[in-house]
DNA sequence: AAATAATACCTAAGTTTCTTAGGTGTTGTG
DNA sequence: CACAACACCTAAGAAACTTAGGTATTATTT
């Protein structure tokens, strides 16, 4: 238990802003890097990071490259093009519903 | 369209911030003062309230008290003692959201 | 040497929580 | 008199998770 629950909505964003940054990355190499870099805080599931990454490529945000590495498969993903537009809107979306958050709770504080 | 979406989770933690603030609202007031304090950038459907605070209800959170004005029923919700404490434990889950958020948008800037 | 953890992928069933799209009835407004 | 505003409601569907498995390889621990 205790691994503060994702809010709905939120990993495709995710998994957005680290491939914008990272160029390529692989599925297992998401969770790793979203736990080292929020400390343990957050956890992506495998039964959530999966799907979404198929659905992601199937709406034309990811492209995929297979690689075999030591005998392991790999499935590299990286930005389409509309992926990099996507990543944009996500970030605004994302920026604004925490800016809207933060007034609703300020304001009443 | 166009009103951004409810991050899926976060409308619990906004009736009960409300609730903790004013006392006792009911729910049509609730779908108002949103609207208002966020200057119509979130709205609150009625049936996406309406189930949300008959849930909170049974699971103890709040109480409710009908109340005839005008000929038209009103239901007041307020927070149970119960409802109280989840405000709390709902307010730093969400702070804590924002952080881890702002902490992986952040890192890859 | 065998068991376990880590790496790396996957899916299916169930739950929660919304959206969409209605419904009822009253009161106020153009 | 129609329509908006007030005030409640539900049901069906979609979306996006969690939980709980599964496969296969390699590294580590006992």
């Amino acid at each position: 238990m205790s691994n503060s629950k994702l809010y709905k909505g939120s990993l495709t964003t995710i998994i957005l802003k680290l491939l914008n940054e990272e160029g390529k990355m692989y599925g297992y190499e998401i969770t790793q890097k979203v736990k080292q870099l929020t400390q343990g805080e957050l956890k992506i599931t495998e039964g959530a990071l999966y799907p979404s990454l198929h659905k992601m490529e199937a709406d034309g945000l990811l492209e995929v490259e297979v690689v075999k590495v030591e005998n392991r498969l790999r499935k590299y993903y990286k930005l389409t093009e509309n992926g990099t537009k996507e990543t944009v809107n996500k970030l605004e979306e994302l920026q604004t519903y925490i800016k809207t958050m933060q007034t609703l709770m300020g304001k009443l504080a």
